[in-house]
DNA sequence: ATATAGTGAACGATCGTTCGTTCAAGAGGA
DNA sequence: TCCTCTTGAACGAACGATCGTTCACTATAT
């Protein structure tokens, strides 16, 4: 505790605005290229950032990557917070599959998601993030599935946590599914709800 | 109708074998660095082939993969056909899953199925023919499906090929869980057929 | 003799990263 | 207020490695 963090300072603001902008031109770039097709100038020069100031901010092409996972983590707050809040399991579910879906189907997020987990299969320090983005969602998921066995809403034949990953598993294949086929997502939802109440017993 | 595709010479088969053996060193170069880590001197110096003899058998790198994909296809098979057998409804799903779940929890399967998908993305041709492989897989599943709800076996609440796509991808998506998480796929394969009953509304 | 599988050096491009340099902005003393 | 002095962000040339591909050439079988 030597120095109380200081306020942010006019330089560090800027500083970070700088880097945030060259994130968001590496996001661009990786979605329209993919990750190895897009080259470090590539990223500085859609920042409007030189080759060498990239590196200033970042210590390679690889924790640029890290760093937009850790990103997309935070995309994922909204939907923990939602999952966790009092309320029917019911419409609460309801809201996230719709939520969460809607979320996947813009192919900017799903490309994104498949981009990394597609590198986190070879770099460990990607994976376990990876994974822990994802553990994050399972365990909220699990809580609200519990909950509504509890509440005599859900019949499930098996462990709530294998169950909330395979229902993670299915909104994310459909909307893999939705970007690959090009077909709309909002035409998908009806019957990926009714398949989730099957699997899930929902009573009627 | 000129030459009526002569008997395969000893040559011919000489040739198809090379072939042959170079597409099966891409496919553990690919396995083992990904495609775009992986360069054409690995995929010849892994084949005992030279760098110049393998522009005389494919056209590129990329011409590789898509072999590859062709492939991959021809795996498929076996599925299908079981698919398509008469006898028990139940029983054939139940093995279906159990086959195909096994098929790709092999790290090699679920791992290349990604390399080329994440491809697929932005290489048309490979994007058509990965979503022509999938697609014969969806129709024969759809069928059963169908023969299913005619039999009263199923009682699905949306329409069979939606349910086929579905349970294709709830199936890749454990198995894709069970590589990234090393969790050995037949541990999930019992929660996954639960899953999957319930959702069909198989009659108990 | 002709055709072609096979070879590996060579090509130009691009890769991720490093390096020496420039220069604007704050710190401290007068 | 003015003048150093220090700091580190910003820069782009340069590096060595590697990329996918081509090509002139040899070996071999018909």
């Amino acid at each position: 505790m030597t120095t109380p963090d200081s306020p942010p300072s006019k330089r560090d603001k800027e500083l970070a605005a700088r880097r945030y902008k060259i994130l968001e031109a590496a996001v661009m770039c990786f979605l329209e290229n993919g990750f190895h097709q897009t080259g470090v100038r590539d990223i500085a020069s859609k920042a409007g950032v030189s080759l060498g100031n990239l590196y200033n901010h970042f210590s390679g092409k690889h924790d640029v990557l890290i760093e937009i996972a850790r990103l997309e983590r935070a995309e994922l707050d909204p939907f923990i917070r939602q999952l966790e809040k009092p309320g029917p399991v019911l419409k609460i579910f309801d809201r996230f599959v719709s939520g969460y879906a809607k979320y996947l189907s813009a192919p900017e997020n799903i490309i994104l998601s498949i981009e990394i987990s597609s590198e986190a299969i070879r770099k460990e320090d990607l994976g376990s993030l990876f994974s822990e983005n994802r553990q994050a969602l399972v365990e909220a998921l699990q809580h609200l599935a519990q909950r509504g066995v509890v509440e005599g809403v859900f019949h499930l034949k098996t462990e709530p946590e294998e169950v909330a990953q395979m229902v993670l598993e299915l909104i994310e294949g459909r909307a893999y599914h939705s970007v690959l086929m090009g077909a709309p997502m909002r035409r998908l939802i009806p019957g990926l709800k009714a398949f989730l109440c099957s699997a899930l017993g929902v009573s009627t």
